[in-house]
DNA sequence: TGGGTAAGTATGGGCGTCAATGGAATCGGC
DNA sequence: GCCGATTCCATTGACGCCCATACTTACCCA
C-alpha cells in the first residue's frame, strides 16, 4: 500500500512529540521524503502532511501563477511561508511546532488521518465533529444525487 | 530541501546583526551564491532575499522587455539599483544595511518567510498583518477556481 | 485451541550537539 | 591612534539521538 489509509491517534509526551503512525511512516519511506512536510490547511483548523507527492501538489498549484506576480506572492507566503518541514526521529517521531499546535488547537492527543497521497493532522474533538459533518454533507449529497437513473454529470 | 520553507523570526543584535536561519543557510550554501542577494519588493515593506535562483529569476522578468527601452531602464534601476549582497559572516549572520531597515519599518527582530526559490525579510508585525491578508487572498483565489473538483485537495 | 514467545509500536527520559545570541579581540583603513 | 568592520570565542537553550520500558499483536508449537 502506497497511500496514506485509516486513521489513528497518538498521544504527545511533554516534549510535545508524537509517533507517526507506523502505517504512514512505512508510506513516506516509499515516498523518499526526507522529513515530514507539513501545511496548514486553509479552511479547518488541521494540517496537511506527507512527502514528495504533497510537495509535487502544491508546487503545481504555484506554477499557474508568474513569479512575482502578486498572487503568486500570496500563494507562496500562505502556502509555503506557513508550511514547514519537521524532523522525523529514529523512533519515528515528529514534535510538532507551537504554530502547528495553535493552528489545529492541538493538546495533548492528536489524530492522524489519511487521505490518499497526503494525510491530516487533528486534535481529536474537532475532528470528530467534522467527521459527522462530512458525513452528512455525503448523506445528503446522495440523496440529492442518487434519486434518478445514473446522471451522468452532476449537473446542478 | 533544497527551497526555502516556513518562516522564523530572529534578534538584532547591538550591532545589527541577525542570524540567518540554519534551514535557510543549507539552502543557500547548496545555491552557491556567495553572500546574501537582497532586493527591497515593490509593493510591500519587505526584501527579497535568495542566492543565485533569485537572481536569474529576476534577470528573467527583465529580459521580458526590450534592452534600452524605458521601461527596461525602469525596472533595471529599480530592481538592480536598490539590491544589495550582504556579506554572510562564519557564524551565519547579516547585518542589514540602513536602507534595508528603513525601507521594511525593521527595529530590533526581523521574520523570515520562505516562497520556495527565495525568502523574504520582514518586520515581524508588519508580516503577521500581510500574512493574514494573503491567505483572505488565497481563499478568495481558490473559491474562484477551485470550485469544481480539483481544488487544492483534489485527488491527484 | 490455547498458551507462551517473539516482534514491532508507542512512549518516556538522559545526554550530547548545534544553533542563536552576546560580547571580546583583531584587522583594516583613514 | 581612532573607528568601523570582520572574525573569534563563550553562553544558553533547544533539538536530535540514543537507550529503556510498557503493551499490543502476530506467530508458533504443543
Amino acid at each position: 500500500m502506497d497511500e496514506f489509509v485509516s486513521t489513528f491517534t497518538n498521544r504527545l509526551d511533554s516534549k510535545g512529540r508524537v509517533s507517526i503512525p507506523a502505517a504512514f511512516r512505512s508510506v513516506l519511506v516509499r515516498d523518499g521524503f526526507e522529513g515530514l512536510y507539513c501545511c496548514p490547511t486553509l479552511d479547518q483548523n488541521a494540517v496537511d502532511a506527507g512527502g514528495n507527492r504533497l510537495v509535487t501538489q502544491i508546487r503545481a498549484s504555484l506554477t499557474r501563477f508568474e513569479p512575482f506576480s502578486e498572487d503568486h506572492e500570496f500563494l507562496s507566503t500562505t502556502l509555503i511561508g506557513e508550511s514547514e518541514v519537521l524532523k522525523v526521529d529514529p523512533e519515528g517521531r515528529v514534535a510538532l511546532s507551537e504554530a502547528i499546535k495553535a493552528h489545529a488547537g492541538i493538546g495533548d492527543t492528536v489524530t492522524f488521518v489519511g487521505q490518499g497521497y497526503k494525510f491530516q493532522i487533528w486534535e481529536p474533538e474537532r475532528f470528530v465533529a467534522y467527521r459527522d459533518e462530512a458525513k452528512n454533507r455525503v448523506r445528503e449529497l446522495r440523496r440529492r444525487l442518487g434519486s434518478g437513473p445514473r446522471a451522468t454529470g452532476g449537473t446542478e
